[in-house]
DNA sequence: TAGTTGACCGGAA
DNA sequence: ATTCCGGCCAACT
């Protein structure tokens, strides 16, 4: 295929769904993943136009720590991760 | 085809 | 501390 959808931006899909819960990556670290360390500024474009709901592309933070951006609000995404940072703590043991 | 945009990153002023 | 600039890559217009 001469033209194929980019595995790229499957890729990056393909990473951010294999995101443990209560893990968050960079941008950066999603794109080392995804086969582009450098690539960085289009996971965040990829992600933006491509949000699917079965990915939780809401694990994927910014270098600073900081949430970002999200397609149904920062909110949102900010209240995932901890409630499933919380979760996941009580997941691994008891 | 070329130019602009964007949920970025890092450094400099 | 905040603001601005350049660089990087893929998708959009």
């Amino acid at each position: 295929m001469t033209s194929r959808p980019t595995s790229f931006t499957q890729c990056v899909f393909d990473v951010a769904r294999q995101i443990p819960k209560g893990a968050t990556l960079t941008y950066a670290q999603v794109a080392e993943r995804a086969g582009r360390p450098h690539a960085y500024r289009a996971v965040g474009n990829i992600l933006n136009k491509n949000y699917d709901p079965t990915i939780p592309c809401h694990r994927v933070v910014r270098s600073d720590g900081t949430p970002g951006g999200y397609n149904r609000g920062r909110e949102q995404k900010v209240a995932i991760l901890q409630q499933e940072q919380h979760l996941g703590k009580r997941d691994v043991v008891r």
